[in-house]
DNA sequence: TTTCTACTTTATAATGATTCTAAAAAGGTG
DNA sequence: CACCTTTTTAGAATCATTATAAAGTAGAAA
């Protein structure tokens, strides 16, 4: 299997439920976006196996602190996870909680001139927001 | 009172205790970032009087809806608002969980090249992440 | 393979920010 | 004042997330 040694690099053994999530999360051909709730339900609908919330919540933050997977700062009731790992942008649709990638190349680049003292820039993120 | 009319203007009616959330949040010089529990603890230093968590609530989210505070997009346990309701940005620091404006000026311009249709454009908004 | 130990999973409880409820209080109008 | 609507409030409910601690598993060593 092909995440066992993802797992391995990172220092996360690879357990039956990681390579599972895995399978859900990185399977796919396109990157997505989710919070934990929706993932719970994917994994249980595309693998028939019952994985325990916290076991997820673990994973989710296992592979968000390996960089695996990023968080998206948006203000919401749940937080919203992100399989695109690269640097890149959101729009959050406000009628529908749905986000969409902004790429790079779609807003240029953005040169922050002020500077704190005795700190450095982690990342940088836009989000714009929509309506109807 | 100067705020009377603010209130009156945006249909809200004057209460006390909505007169002494706006001394709180609109006296000072500068403007400020707060989550709910710290205006709860400044208005009751400031103020000698019980506002209800609930009513500090309401009061916060009818100000929000009027466009006198603003909701600052970022992933914490608590939500943060801004007294600066003027199109900006935001550092915010990880190591201490602090916000910094990031004025217009010290970002220029964003051009947001990519469309979505039939959705508008709502806000634009950078956070910076800091760290050591 | 057996044993040992650290790591992982899990069910469940706890936490804590936010929202809801419904009764009492206050605002506004005539 | 009398009336009706809005607001406040204490407390309960909600719900995403985190903590707990017991049972299971992986990996390494013997
Ligand atoms: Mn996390
Ligand atoms: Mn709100
Ligand atoms: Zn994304
Ligand atoms: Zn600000």
């Amino acid at each position: 299997m092909k995440y066992i040694e993802k797992l391995r690099n990172s220092g996360l053994r690879p357990t039956k439920q990681r390579l599972k999530i895995c399978q859900v999360l990185f399977d796919s051909e396109k990157t997505f976006h989710f919070t934990v709730n929706d993932l719970a339900k994917k994994i249980k609908i595309k693998i028939d196996s019952n994985i325990s919330l916290a076991t997820i919540y673990n994973t989710v933050h296992a592979f968000e602190k390996k960089g695996y997977l990023k968080q998206i700062p948006i203000n919401s009731s749940q937080t919203y996870f992100d399989t695109n790992v690269s640097d890149h942008h959101h729009f959050y649709d406000l009628n529908n909680d749905k986000l969409i990638d902004l790429e790079n190349s779609d807003v240029g680049p953005i040169n922050i001139k002020k500077k704190i003292n005795g700190k450095k820039i982690k990342s940088v993120e836009v989000l714009v927001k929509l309506e109807d």
